[in-house]
DNA sequence: GTGTGAAGCAAGTAGGTACTTGCATACACA
DNA sequence: TGTGTATGCAAGTACCTACTTGCTTCACAC
């Protein structure tokens, strides 16, 4: 075998290889011999340098996607459509690449508290994003004052989250992949009684409230 | 001690204690020793009853919720938001309800194939019983004709999923449980284009289209 | 009675799991 | 040249896991 492209630290290897598994087989399921194999490691490295397994998953979770540029929304909303379109879009991939570490942590989050913060991290960020936006939406007449802001931004999130993480498993009730944001982004302008989309498909009926 | 209750058939018992271990610590962490002693069952009844413990699980998905009537939407619509919140509400319960358990399920379709049924049993019902009502909504002209009637289904679908599901981790972005339905149906009744909901708060500005 | 079938109990098998220990190697820098 | 520091390897510990076997007990049916 001579000796590999093992010249870089091992730390990083184990993490990335412990994302990978656990995110394939749940935190049981992720044994650290898997782990070790997966990062071309031997296992006593692992427990040198992560002390325990727990340790090691919790630093997975601590450190998982801290790297990304946060995602938002701009301050003075000019084409909701365009911006919302984007913004959906963009969480909707971001969601979907996590996915299986997500579902593994959310079903854990009962055993394992320590996996509670990164259940719901990106959680709120994106309802707090969503529910800043409309109030500034409103603010410039572009959504219904009488709208209830909190529910709205709640069904839109509720609609990348279940998109993001059922599809794979119902496919058929979701529209196609690469049309998916906008339309969500579509209704939702309607929900919160925006004027209808701007590019695309300008609707006939229903002109804008006021 | 004594000789306890235990006329029963012993398969109920450990159905009923499988269902809740699984619902609890997942495929793997509902160990056959857990389930036994939880069904206050000697082990080897287990495997002589059920053959393994996948056929167990197995036993326990299949059979699970087939004794509740199924809630369904009225074939002819009188008032929307009442049937709507009705419906909406039911499911609710039943989601939150059975929210462990579908968790796990989810989490661990990718390893365990013969959980995806169970995994998307109800999705497809409840699917497509909201599309078919909305275009009864439509042909009764309460709802708007130009609406995406799948993405609408997707919506609710999917805000209903994400509350059942998601309230115990993040319960701040949700409106309070009892009126959680009925906010959700009026943000849906708005989006669909149906008249302002009916008995409670009939919001005056955005009259109905047409 | 005498089966018969459902259940318990004790013990064992074969393997997996997290984690430890002791020792050998190799490179890095002083 | 020496001295860490990082890593590998082999082996071992203590425990858990699914599943089996052999035997006993008890209730009920004929």
């Amino acid at each position: 075998m001579s000796v590999p492209d093992r010249i870089p630290v091992s730390r990083e290897r184990i993490l990335e290889a412990a994302a990978r598994v656990y995110a394939m087989h749940g935190f049981r399921g992720a044994t650290t011999r898997l782990i070790a194999n997966e990062a071309g490691v031997n296992e006593v490295t692992l427990f040198r340098t992560f002390g325990s397994k727990s340790a090691l998953i919790e630093a997975v979770l601590a450190q998982y996607g801290h790297s990304r540029p946060v995602v938002s929304l701009p301050d003075e909303p000019v084409d909701p459509f365009v911006e919302l379109t984007t913004f959906v879009a963009e969480h909707l991939e971001r969601v979907r690449e996590m996915r299986p570490l997500l579902m593994h942590t959310m079903s854990e989050v009962d055993e394992r508290p320590e996996a509670h913060e990164f259940a719901c991290r990106g959680r709120h960020h994106v309802h707090d994003t969503i529910t800043a936006y409309i109030r500034r939406l409103q603010a410039s007449g572009l959504a219904a004052r009488d709208v209830n802001v909190e529910v709205a931004a709640v069904m839109l999130t509720a609609t990348i989250m279940s998109d993001a993480v059922s599809r794979h498993i119902v496919p058929d009730v979701y529209p196609p992949v690469d049309t998916a944001a906008e339309q969500y982004v579509r209704a939702f302008l309607r929900l919160i009684g925006a004027p209808a989309a701007s590019s695309v498909a300008p609707a006939p009926s229903t002109p804008a409230p006021r």
